[in-house]
DNA sequence: CACCCGAAGTTGACGTGACAACTTTAAGCT
DNA sequence: AGCTTAAAGTTGTCACGTCAACTTCGGGTG
């Protein structure tokens, strides 16, 4: 009976400055990505992906798997990069799809914007951080992250452990 | 020379896990909205400050400052939730709109939607964190925000003032 | 071998959000 | 009054992301 039946005024207070200051700072992000690079975070990710990739080549599903997006989600995407140019789709003799590149303007492109961007993010986020707000962040992060995926019954390990080394975004 | 030329592994771990918490975070607020009460994240938000508003008929520019949303995006999620008959625009005599207001249906839906949201984003977000982590967030949040309507020139006051009561998300 | 089933991938429809261009109104100024 | 302007609002276009439906392979198993 302690539970309140709705949130206290500065719950929502905070509730909606974290919701305003996510959506800021990514549309900020974004903006510079734009302007100085001529791509999005979205395709920046694609491309950071692949341009990690050692072969430079990736199925789609591992795409996804690696980004931790949807796979319908990583196929308009890369319908829409491949009208850009950014990246191929190649095709084996039947005309079955059987991988994903980077262009070399796509490449150009990834390799332009990384120290950039990782500037950026730097700047933006990480030096308003104090340790402590870094920590709780981090913390509610792992949480909210482990906490979904195991409801939607991703058996063991899984995508948890690839996060650690992709998606950017 | 100290600065670093990109960022370190555990930063970005840090800034993917948050990322891709942010977006899990609000696909199961926006499922558990849709599913229980028919109604969309960002249907919601203009539903509820509509409903709080005292003669529950606001000015577009009043709701889109009121939710720190640019006018256009306001526009448009009116023109959706008139079609679906949550909101109405009035007209005076010379087919000027002049105002928006709830439908039945509109306040009917935010009436019963409102504690299971908040019950949600209690369970979901507060209930996750410790007192600390949630006043970390809070501080970078405020910051975030107030350094971004700074840069766009946002004078004095502004919308930092409206923020505390509204939004949502 | 034939069949069926599940994984991989695509597609379409839709809501969302950003930006820019535009129209109309309401004020101000001289 | 008449002219200019800025505010208010709308619209179009585009990219992003989700869901559901669909196609097509690749393997088993009878």
């Amino acid at each position: 009976m302690a539970k309140p039946r709705t949130l206290e005024p500065e719950q929502w207070e905070l509730w909606n400055s974290w919701m305003q200051a996510q959506r800021l700072l990514a549309r900020e992000l974004d903006r510079d990505l734009q302007r100085d690079y001529g791509i999005s975070k979205a395709e920046f990710s694609v491309l950071v992906t692949l341009h990690r990739a050692a072969e430079g080549r990736m199925r789609v599903g591992e795409l996804a798997e690696s980004l931790a997006w949807e796979k319908s989600r990583v196929a308009h995407q890369l319908t829409r990069m491949e009208n850009r140019e950014l990246v191929d789709r190649t095709e084996d003799r039947s005309g079955r799809r059987i991988g994903v590149g980077l262009t070399a303007k796509g490449r150009s492109a990834v390799e332009n914007a990384i120290l950039g961007h990782a500037d950026n993010i730097r700047r933006y986020f990480f030096e308003t951080l104090t340790p402590e707000q870094a920590a709780a962040i981090h913390m509610w992060s792992r949480q909210m992250v482990d906490r979904v995926e195991a409801r939607s019954g991703e058996g063991a390990d899984g995508i948890t452990a690839k996060i650690a080394d992709q998606s950017i975004m």
